[in-house]
DNA sequence: CTTTTATTCTATAGTCCTATAGAATTCAGC
DNA sequence: GCTGAATTCTATAGGACTATAGAATAAAAG
């Protein structure tokens, strides 16, 4: 009866398509993008497209939620572990910013075409995005209240403010392969946590001023 | 001779085409906006906008070096001041900050869209901000330098954290006018300052783990 | 008031794009 | 190899957009 099942080519080319959506998305932008460069990029004929998609916007959509979907998840799963503050910070850059390696090119799509989306999608969207931030906030809250970050930070900002230097970070990433990936995520690590975190050691090495 | 004068109507009228290109590109993107937009935005008819530009795409160039130019000479004198690290990695922050405030969608339009743009003019744009990560990264050094930060820090991934922190909380600010943006410079320089400064003093709370 | 110049408008050629309809092709099971 | 279903293709309607040409209006100068 033609539903297509689990593993049938369709589920196949549909996952193909999403993909080179998000390549051509992730390049051009969404509106600067045609359904005729997707395709190409698959391989197939323009028409053929809406064999898999019922418009230009779906695609979009299926675009982001492919983008975030597993990395809300992820972090799910680090804000239940019990590790310390620090390596679930690490965790969650790590997972955030190997997301922009792996799933290319759609997490970039997720952040900067999002709001070409109608109203409805945007909303269910939104939705898993302020859940990761919300999980990150207590994180943080968790942080203060255990003693390894000053009181006085403001956990809201401190959760904006990780999300936003990852994802200019994986700005970078996608577009310069280059980078390593690892010295990056060690790097803001390290910056993140010694700016948040109360002093208690000391190294005074020379009275220079 | 017709030469449009300093002050003419004309220059006044191209300023205003370019405020409204920015206003429009900075909210539905360069190719998510016709001419036709801009040019009610600016209350004329679409074909009369081509008498202040040759092409929708000079329109772009001439936005994005609109949010970007003064920005960076503001760098320059920053860079050139004798403050302190502190004080100017604030001045920074302020200033890129308030770019984003005052000529409002303009940079963002230069961050988001500046891609778009011929190779020629981009490689001009190009040019200008990383004049901008230039100076601000040899504040980082002269920062090392003088014992204010630690040794191992690497300047170029600072300067970049910098500026991708900025554009992270600009993209922020122009969407939400609402966002009070001292708090969001005093939190910022506090973030960066204390996790790149090298440890001096110690406060000891109390004994609690 | 008349002429010249600057600014804006109307109308349109020409291009590209999305989405659909129906034909052609490939594939699976018999 | 035949038959029906799945997949891809061709062709195109219908709409939107950029850029231009030339008319219309406003402003400035004499």
């Amino acid at each position: 009866m033609s539903v297509h099942t689990e593993n049938s080519k369709y589920q196949h080319q549909r996952l193909q398509a999403i993909r080179s959506a998000a390549t051509v998305f992730a390049e051009k932008g969404f509106h600067g993008s045609s359904t005729r460069d997707i395709a190409e990029h698959m391989g197939i004929k323009q028409g053929s497209l809406y064999y898999y998609f019922k418009s230009k916007e779906e695609a979009l959509g299926e675009v982001c939620l492919f983008g975030i979907e597993d990395y809300v998840d992820h972090m799910k799963v680090i804000a239940g572990s019990d590790q310390s503050f620090e390596s679930k910070l690490m965790a969650t850059i790590t997972s955030h910013l190997s997301s922009y390696r792996e799933r290319n090119e759609a997490l970039k799509v997720y952040n900067d075409e999002r709001l070409y989306l109608p109203e409805e999608k945007r909303k269910n969207l939104k939705l898993l995005g302020s859940g990761y931030r919300q999980l990150l906030e207590e994180i943080f809250e968790e942080g203060v209240r255990s003693g390894v970050l000053r009181e006085s930070i403001d956990c809201h900002f401190a959760a904006q403010a990780v999300i936003g230097t990852c994802n200019a970070w994986g700005d970078i990433i996608v577009r310069d392969p280059d980078v390593d990936l690892f010295d990056i995520i060690q790097k803001c690590t390290d910056l993140l946590i010694n700016g948040f975190r109360e002093r208690r050691t000391i190294k005074r090495p020379n009275g220079q001023q």
